[in-house]
DNA sequence: ATGGCCTGCAACGCAGGA
């Protein structure tokens, strides 16, 4: 089983792109953030010849998510649940036996902002849910633009970045609690090359410097991390024309 | 130098992203 998350900043937009990547990559699972379409306007017939199944939660302009599958997907549920929430950030469903979580975890803007304070919020909410949700499926993954750079070396410039929304403590602190329950970090189970990242600036000739961070993630529970056999991040789609700001990252599980 | 770039919405600039 191959299972993928992408950020993809607009379906409307990328759809070309994603087509094209999925006819190359032909991931079993899907998970996009950012869709920025509500759920009429979702692709799902373009998809579907696309062979995908879509499941999505979106609104009109921000957030958005959606899990795209070849086998059917059920036990949907959106949003935290117990977690009153507006924004569409939230997407579960099981396909094949494994539980999928897709995530586009709240990117806070600055630590003064109510913006850092939802977002301390809303992942207090998500490490009870997930608590929860790895009780009840060993075979649980948990993708998505999680927004936090877990460690310093996923930071082109850890001193620029100190302190700074993205890196700071707090938001760390979530990201081990996560790792503490038991989940893995699927890209970090494997050697990687230094300075890779999932998610490079628009501005500045951001790519082309390499002046990135890894804030897109796949976590695994302990049965699915045994059965894990390969995790990358694809910067192909970011070379194209016209870009998502995020590039997919990708992990090949063992049936 | 606190902005640069991209998207959507709606209006000819703004909010939001990271």
């Amino acid at each position: 089983m191959k299972i993928a998350t992408w950020n993809v900043n607009s379906l409307k937009v990328r759809l070309p792109h994603l087509l094209d990547w999925l006819a190359t990559e032909r991931p079993d699972v899907v998970c996009l953030q950012e869709t920025k379409l509500t759920d009429d306007n979702f692709p799902a017939a373009e998809l579907e010849k696309a062979g995908y199944r879509s499941t999505y939660s979106g609104q009109k302009t921000y957030n958005g998510v959606a899990i795209l599958s070849r086998l059917v997907a059920g036990d949907i549920v959106t949003g935290i649940p117990g977690f009153s929430d507006e924004q569409k950030r939230v997407l579960a469903a099981t396909v094949d036996g494994t539980r999928i979580i897709c995530l586009y975890i709240p990117n806070g803007q600055s630590v003064d902002s109510d913006k850092y304070q939802y977002k301390l919020a809303w992942l207090h909410a998500l490490q009870s849910w997930l608590k929860t949700e790895l009780a009840t499926h060993p075979r649980l993954a948990v993708l998505g633009d999680f927004n936090i750079a877990p460690e310093d070396r996923d930071v082109y410039d850890p001193v620029a970045w100190a302190g700074q929304v993205l890196c700071t403590e707090p938001e760390r602190e979530h990201f081990r609690g996560m790792l503490g329950q038991g989940l893995l970090d699927a890209f970090r189970m494997f050697e990687q090359d230094d300075k890779s990242y999932s998610w490079w600036d628009y501005r500045q000739g951001g790519f082309r410097r390499n002046l990135g961070l890894r804030i897109d993630h796949i976590l695994l529970s302990a049965e699915l991390a045994a059965a894990c056999r390969t995790c990358r991040i694809d910067k192909t789609p970011r070379t194209w024309e016209r870009p998502s700001d995020h590039t997919p990252v990708i992990a090949e599980i063992t049936d």
